[in-house]
DNA sequence: ATAGCGTTTAACAATGTTGTTAATTGCAAA
DNA sequence: TTTGCAATTAACAACATTGTTAAACGCTAT
């Protein structure tokens, strides 16, 4: 792996952890192993670095989106695949929420570019499927039922440190821990719209 | 209000903001209009100062929790309550969720020292009545249930700042927003809770 | 071998950080 | 009114931060 890359590498594990502003370039070289000036080299300012690795997971979370709205299906099937889908993308990056929510508090100004692009996948659900979908929930609530998926796909992940260390969870006790999270979120999300 | 109060007020709002990590004792004085040192003229240091306030907040929670689930209902009504409870608690202090998981991200070791105490509000239930309760859930999983109720009670207020400033929601836009999330949550357990 | 070019370092500047300390202010009690 | 003490400031130390720049390094191609 490059120098570039190692830098590049480190430095999502460093915002992953600590959020743009508590995070450093100078710590970012040290732990690759080279001299912080390294960084402005390869990658200009700091705010350059995080946007570039902000950038590639929204691309990512956006085809993974995209991907499961278009498939149109009834309301039961694409609440549950956009749920293993959303709890799918967290488990490859468990620290990608934290980025999100860091960068929403610290730093709305890196989302807002995403802004339209955000709500393009979701609309071609809401919009093209809506009032079918409706017929399927019973107060007709299906962009509030979306959000319950979201929240309930990436809670866990935001649990994993604290259960890691504070509760003292192994590695092996996580995984299960986050497979049952991720059960009890499906088996909810059928009681909630297969009833009235 | 004192300049003692008026920093610690301020203090406040620094942290729920940045975290500890990225808040610096420098601004939360300026905000205030004194010089840096009265911060640790009052507070000592700035850790000493985030504990402060970490412990105020995590009291009250406990406070909270422990008064909700002492009250003996069944399992619908113990959730109900639990849900409106912490969702009330958040609702008074709207980045309190964001502290929680900035310090068991960054700082766990300021956790650890509740590490006890966390559990006990809900052993009360857990432990006490966890049988009775477990024959009206499904499979058994009223553990899950519960993460389920404290998941769906924050998120709304991790949104907030998303909502607010990237997507433009006012102030009274955001408050029918967390009522929504409120329904939704309480009618997405009465599903869970009622039927087989 | 050497000229050239991309890479890397060391050093610097400007600024910000936390915490301490000596000096000053201002009020209250004797 | 003057002594005394709490409150407040200004200045300082030690260090970390980001970004820039000139120099050195090391490899490749001529």
């Amino acid at each position: 792996m490059s120098i570039e890359d190692k830098i590049l590498a480190a430095a999502k594990e460093e915002f992953y952890r600590s959020g743009f502003d508590a995070s450093s370039t100078a710590k970012i070289a040290k732990s690759v192993g080279v001299t912080h000036a390294m960084v402005n080299y390869y990658y200009r300012t700091k705010e350059q670095l995080f946007l570039r690795i902000l950038d590639s997971h929204v691309e990512k979370a956006l085809a993974v989106l995209r991907k499961v709205m278009r498939e149109h299906g009834g309301i039961e099937k694409t609440l549950t695949k956009t749920a293993a889908a959303l709890f799918g993308l967290f488990n490859e990056d468990r620290y990608f929420p934290f980025l999100l929510l860091d960068a929403s508090r610290s730093h709305p100004e890196y989302l807002v570019r995403y802004r339209e692009r955000l709500y393009e996948p979701a609309k071609d659900v809401l919009d093209g499927h809506i009032e079918r979908l409706k017929e399927s929930v019973p107060d007709g609530n299906v962009t509030g039922l979306f959000e319950t998926v979201f929240s309930l796909s990436y809670t866990p992940f935001l649990h994993v440190p604290f259960l890691k260390n504070v509760a003292g969870y192994s590695e092996q006790q996580i995984d299960e821990y986050l497979q049952r999270r991720k059960e009890e979120m499906l088996t909810l999300l059928q009681k909630r719209y297969s009833n009235a």
